[in-house]
DNA sequence: CAATCCTTATA
DNA sequence: ATAAGGATT
C-alpha cells in the first residue's frame, strides 16, 4: 500500500483496539498508521514514574500484538516534542488525516490544541474523540448552563442525562495498514538497569494490557462487586476492582465498565436482589469520581498545582524533608500510616481508604505541602493519574467546595481500628509489630512495657515513637489555620482597598519547590535522550528487602504461610507458590541489613540540599513544555480565578467554560 | 409515637 | 465535625 492519503491514529492513554473511537474512525477512513509517541519530557514534573513506565511498556507491547493480528503494527517514536514528531510522521507516510482521543490533563489540553493548529496548518485534517469519559466535560452542565462545582451535582446529572453514554464499539475486524516501512519505529526504553530488580517484583502481582483488564473487569463484576458496599472499607481486602491502572492507560474503556455494571444491576434488579443495588451505586460512584477528576481538570486546568479554594495558598506549610522521608519510608510511628506507606513502596499499590489515611496524615498532622505528597503518589503508584490524584489531594486538603474540612483532623489510631480492626494489615507490612496484641497494634506508644517487651517491640529502636504527637499536631494545625485565615483576610482587604497587589503575596507567587531528590536529572537526559530519565530518587526503588520478606522471617514460618499471605499482600492473583524463591531466601538471610541500609541512605541523602535551584532550572527549561507559570493577578476571589489567564496564554481546542463567576458564588 | 441515643458516611 | 438514618426507650 502506498502511503498516499493514509491516516494516522495517534495512541496515547487509550491502549486498546476495542471501543476506541479514534481507531474506529481511522480504520473507516482507509489505510492506518498506528502511532505511539514517547515524549516524557513534555510532562514536566510529571514524567511517568518507574512503575508507570513498567506498566506502559507491556501495555504497548500487547497493543502492538493486537494491531498485528488486525493487519498493522504499532509505530513507536521517541521524542521530546510530540507535535514535531507527528509532523515528521505525517510527512514520511504522506498522511492526510490524524485521529486521536481526548485527554483532559492540563498539559494534554494545551498540547492537543497546538497539535490541531499546527497539523491543520500543514493541511492535515484532525479528528478527535471522546474515549475516556461517559460524557465530555462540556456536556455536563447545570440548569443555567454552568459547570457543576460539587461532585454530587455533577454525578447525579451524569446519571440522569437525556441520552446514554455511547455504547462500546467493537474492535475493528481488520485494519488496512499504511506503509509502515516509510516510518521505522524508534526503540523505546522504559526501564534502566537499576530499576529491573524492583520491576521484577511487580510482575508477580500485576499483568498490564487489555486482556488482563478485561479479565479483571469480568472477575470483579461476577465476584466482588456484589459485596463491594460491605467490603470496600477493609484496608487489605482484595475486594476492589483493581481496574484503576488499566483505566489509566485506557486498556479498557470506562464506557464498557459502565455498561457491564449497569447490565448486572438490571439483572439483579429483575431477580429482586437488593444487596447488589447499593454496591453497584457505590462502585459507579467511584467511576464517577474518576469522571469528575477529568471534569475538574478541564474546568480548572491548574488543579494539579494550585488549590481550587484560594485560601490554602496562605497555609504555612511545614517544609521538613525529614518528615517527608519518614512518611515515604513508613517510619512515622503510626502503624496504619506506616503499613500503608510500606505497601505502596513495595508494591505500587494502596487501597483507596488507606490513600485517604496517609494523605490526610501528610497534610494535617505533618502539614507538609500537599503537592509533595501528590508528587510522591505520582511517582510510585501503579495507577498514578494526575487528574485523579489532584482531586484526591485537594479533597483531603479541604480545597474543594465539597471536600473534607481541613480542620477535621483524622486520628490514625482510630482509623486503624476502623479499617483494620484485627491489625492484620499492620502485621503484614510491619513485621516488627507482628506480635503485638490487637489491643495495642494501632497505638503501641500506649502499650505497657511488659507487653512491648513480650512482643519484641522496642519503641525508638525497631519501631519509631510517633514523630509528631496528635495533640501537638492539633495545636499546630489550629495555629496554622488561624494564620492562614488571617493572611487570607489581609490579602482580601488589600485588594478591596484598591491597593496595588503584591503585598504579602510574594511568597505565594510560585508553588513550593519539590525536594531536589524528587526532580529528574534533566542534564543527563538531555545528553542522552534515548534513555529513560535518570533519577536519584531512591524511593522509586523497592527497598532491597521487601516487607513480605521480613515477614517470612519474623514469623519463622514455612513456605505455605508465605504463599497464603502472599496472595493477600499483592492485589491480584498469581501463583507465588510456583516461584522458586531462591532470591528471596537469600534476601531473608540478609534481613539485618535492612535498617542499616536505610540508615546509610538517610545519611547520604541528608547531604543533598534542596530548595531554591529547582525553580530557576524549571524556568530555563521552559521552552519545550508550556511550563506552569502562576499568574500574578489578584487574590480577590475565594476561588483562585487566575486560570483564565492560563487559558488565554494556552488556548484549548475543546469548548471552554466561563465558570469563574459561578464558583465565586458557591463558597 | 416522640425523644434520644448510636452508627455510619463523608469527593 | 456533623448530618442523616436507624435503633432504642
Amino acid at each position: 500500500m502506498s502511503g498516499g492519503g493514509c491516516n494516522i491514529v495517534w495512541f496515547r492513554r487509550d491502549l486498546r483496539v476495542e471501543d476506541n473511537p479514534a481507531l474506529a474512525a481511522g480504520v473507516r477512513a482507509g489505510a492506518v498508521i498506528a502511532l505511539y509517541v514517547w515524549a516524557p519530557e513534555e510532562e514536566g514534573h510529571y514524567q511517568p514514574g518507574r512503575v508507570s513506565r513498567w506498566w506502559l511498556k507491556q501495555s504497548l507491547s500487547q497493543l502492538d500484538s493486537s494491531l498485528r493480528s488486525l493487519g498493522t503494527t504499532l509505530i513507536t517514536k521517541r521524542s521530546t516534542d510530540s507535535v514535531s514528531s507527528l509532523l515528521q510522521v505525517v510527512k514520511s507516510v504522506g498522511a492526510t488525516q490524524l485521529f486521536f482521543n481526548h485527554l483532559y490533563d492540563p498539559l494534554s489540553l494545551v498540547r492537543d490544541h497546538r497539535t490541531k493548529e499546527i497539523l491543520t496548518a500543514h493541511g492535515v485534517t484532525v479528528h478527535s474523540f471522546n474515549a475516556d469519559l461517559l460524557y465530555e466535560p462540556w456536556e455536563v452542565l447545570d440548569d443555567v448552563g454552568q459547570p457543576f462545582t460539587t461532585f454530587a451535582g455533577f454525578w447525579s446529572k451524569c446519571l440522569s442525562m437525556p441520552y446514554d453514554p455511547d455504547s462500546p464499539l467493537l474492535p475493528p475486524k481488520r485494519i488496512i495498514s499504511g506503509d509502515v516501512s516509510l516510518c521505522p519505529s524508534d526503540p523505546l526504553v522504559f526501564e534502566d538497569e537499576s530499576e529491573k530488580g524492583s520491576n521484577a517484583l511487580l510482575a508477580r502481582a500485576w499483568s498490564p494490557g487489555w486482556k488482563s483488564a478485561d479479565k479483571a473487569l469480568t472477575t470483579f463484576i461476577n465476584g466482588p462487586l456484589i459485596e463491594y458496599a460491605k467490603n470496600r472499607r477493609k484496608a487489605d481486602s482484595a475486594t476492589t476492582s483493581f481496574l484503576s491502572p488499566h483505566l489509566h492507560f485506557g486498556e479498557v474503556s470506562v464506557r464498557k465498565v459502565f455498561h457491564l455494571v449497569r447490565l448486572k444491576q438490571v439483572l439483579w434488579n429483575n431477580e429482586g436482589n437488593q444487596a447488589g443495588e447499593e454496591s453497584v451505586n457505590l462502585f459507579l460512584k467511584s467511576i464517577g469520581l474518576r469522571e469528575y477528576s477529568r471534569y475538574i481538570s478541564f474546568n480548572h486546568p491548574y488543579s494539579h498545582e494550585k488549590p481550587l479554594l484560594g485560601h490554602l495558598k496562605f497555609f504555612p506549610w511545614v517544609i521538613d524533608e525529614d518528615y517527608f522521608k519518614a512518611w515515604r519510608q513508613g517510619r512515622t510511628g503510626y502503624p496504619l500510616v506506616d503499613a500503608g506507606m510500606r505497601e505502596l513502596w513495595a508494591t505500587g499499590w494502596l487501597h483507596d481508604r488507606i490513600r485517604v489515611v496517609v494523605s490526610s496524615f501528610f497534610v494535617k498532622i505533618l502539614q507538609l505541602p500537599w503537592r509533595w505528597g501528590m508528587k510522591y503518589f505520582w511517582d510510585t503508584l501503579l495507577d498514578a493519574d494526575l487528574e485523579s490524584d489532584a482531586l484526591g489531594w485537594q479533597y483531603i486538603s479541604g480545597t474543594l467546595p465539597d471536600g473534607r474540612e481541613l480542620d477535621r483532623m483524622d486520628n490514625p489510631q482510630f482509623e486503624g481500628y476502623k479499617f483494620d480492626p484485627n491489625g492484620e494489615f499492620v502485621r503484614r507490612w510491619l513485621p516488627e509489630l507482628a506480635r503485638l496484641p490487637t489491643e495495642w497494634i494501632h497505638h503501641p506508644w500506649n502499650a505497657p512495657p511488659s507487653v512491648l517487651q513480650a512482643a519484641g517491640v522496642e519503641l525508638g529502636s525497631n519501631y519509631p515513637i510517633p514523630i509528631v504527637g496528635i495533640d501537638a499536631a492539633k495545636a499546630r494545625l489550629q495555629e496554622a489555620l488561624a494564620q492562614m485565615w488571617q493572611h487570607e483576610a489581609a490579602s482580601r482587604a488589600v485588594i478591596e482597598n484598591g491597593t496595588e497587589e503584591g503585598l504579602g503575596d510574594s511568597s505565594d507567587s510560585s508553588p513550593i519547590a519539590f525536594p531536589q531528590d524528587m526532580e529528574e536529572d534533566r542534564t543527563a537526559l538531555r545528553n542522552n535522550p534515548t534513555t529513560t530519565t535518570i533519577r536519584r530518587y531512591e524511593d522509586q526503588m523497592v527497598p532491597s528487602m521487601t516487607t513480605s520478606l521480613v515477614r517470612v522471617e519474623s514469623e519463622e514460618t514455612s513456605s505455605d504461610l508465605r504463599v497464603e499471605r502472599g496472595r493477600a499482600e499483592v492485589p491480584i492473583n498469581l501463583n507465588m507458590d510456583e516461584e522458586p524463591r531462591a532470591d528471596i531466601v537469600n534476601q531473608v538471610n540478609n534481613l539485618q541489613h535492612f535498617n542499616i541500609a536505610m540508615a546509610l541512605r538517610d545519611a547520604e541523602d541528608s547531604t543533598a540540599d534542596s530548595s531554591s535551584s529547582t525553580i530557576s532550572r524549571r524556568e530555563r527549561d521552559g521552552g519545550v513544555v508550556p511550563v506552569w507559570s502562576p499568574p500574578a493577578s489578584s487574590y480577590s476571589e475565594q476561588y483562585v480565578g487566575e486560570e483564565n489567564s492560563f487559558l488565554q496564554r494556552h488556548p484549548q481546542s475543546h469548548q471552554v467554560m466561563n465558570w469563574t463567576q459561578r464558583l465565586s458564588q458557591t463558597g
